[in-house]
DNA sequence: CAGGTCATTATGTATAGACATAATAACGCA
DNA sequence: TGCGTTATTATGTCTATACATAATGACCTG
């Protein structure tokens, strides 16, 4: 037994063929380190990773034991729209519907932690593929935390796009959730009044000034996919 | 400076103020360790870090870059619907509505790479919490994994609950999407026809061996949420 | 100049040893 | 008995050093 992926695939070898049954103290790392003949460092980051899966649970003193009801944890990840498109292999386009400076409303202004009414750049885009509706795209951006000040031409380069680009912001949180198309929503997106669409909320923030919330909306067949 | 979080957090600010812009190559780890005084497991063990987070791109030889378009990872924590429940503050209960051994569809069969028509065990339940819907579940079950040929009363404790006991299975993926509610469905929920339920279809799998298959609805209102 | 070979280089990983930290368990005192 | 203090212990982290590995780029050859 030589590296900690090894010492990893052991340990989930023993947990799934329940030598280590849930809710059991396994034992420490010294012990394995002897027993794999490694280092404990190579056991440390091998129990590190598991338990950072959620099968593990770590305490100081009072040692590692297997999870009883282990949260499972899958990676999401998120393209940005364009890449999204692209790797189906379709053209992608976008047109700006709206863009103009507006008092946030009270729905987008709570979640951003802004008063209501503070004047932030009210942005809507229709994403495409292959020239065929993909994604209708809500957004409401601060400009006061823009770089510079500066603005690019948002009919040239979406704003998710640009944001990741220019403004490394580190934290958000993101919701998703399934709504019935207003007529408004359906009309952008070619499909009937309440049929539902898949509705992706997003909020982030550069340290503690938020920078902007969108609202994602995708219709009838779309499916946001991932791996445990 | 020390520690391996705060080299972490310098690099995340170098990278958010744009002192190593999107595409720049970034000093090796050994200059890194010098300038901020740590060893250079310490500057690896940070960097990692954030190369997983995505913003960082690292290839043997090539150097440590910064990611021109980053890839956001979310990480998404799929807790047992019970816990889901109760960490709202409502009560959990549950009731089967159809247990039976059936040939598996062809829908079902197919993303569990089985043959179709297979004899596998079909449980439909319905989630409450405060005696009220809250998830519908339609679930395909092979019994050629279960340990010891031992099957629970599915009326006392939930499938995924004594799965996630049982059998530590380790990969699966899953999908979201919205949907329109079926009339059998609608009905099961106490909502209408053709309303948009949140649908999350998630399979899983022991080694080789597909174990389960999950089609999990939830009626308007419902959220699923996540951290950036 | 094309194509294959090899040296170089930055990251990836392993190791032994050490100290830090948090949490438990043992102890002692009122 | 009950409670605060202390010793113990397993994990968490850091260090210095070494070797492995992958990928680049330079070099050599036909």
């Amino acid at each position: 037994m030589a590296g900690w992926e090894a010492v990893r695939d052991e340990v989930l070898r023993r947990i799934r063929a329940r030598v280590w049954p849930p809710g059991a103290v396994i034992p420490g790392e010294e012990a394995l380190a002897v027993e794999f003949g490694v280092a404990r460092a190579t056991v440390n980051r091998a129990l590190r990773e598991v338990a950072e899966s959620g099968l593990l649970e770590r305490r100081r003193k009072a040692g590692t034991r297997v999870a009883v009801l282990p949260v499972r944890k899958a990676t999401l990840e998120i393209p940005i729209i364009r890449q999204e498109v692209e790797a189906r292999g379709e053209r992608y386009s976008q047109r700006v519907l709206a863009e103009r400076m507006d008092p946030v409303p009270l729905a987008a202004a709570l979640r951003m932690g802004l008063a209501e009414g503070v004047d932030l750049l009210f942005l809507e885009t229709l994403h495409l593929a292959g020239g065929r509706p993909f994604a209708h795209e809500v957004r409401w951006l601060n400009p006061a935390v823009l770089p510079g000040g500066e603005l690019p031409d948002f009919r040239h380069i979406s704003a998710n796009e640009w944001l990741v680009q220019n403004v490394a912001y580190t934290i958000g949180d993101i919701a998703f959730s399934a709504e019935a198309a207003s007529p408004e929503e359906a009309l952008a997106l070619g499909i009937r009044t309440g049929d539902p669409v898949f509705v992706t909320e997003r909020v982030t923030w550069s340290g503690e000034a938020p920078i902007t919330f969108v609202r994602l909306l995708h219709g009838p067949g779309y499916r946001l996919r991932t791996m445990l």
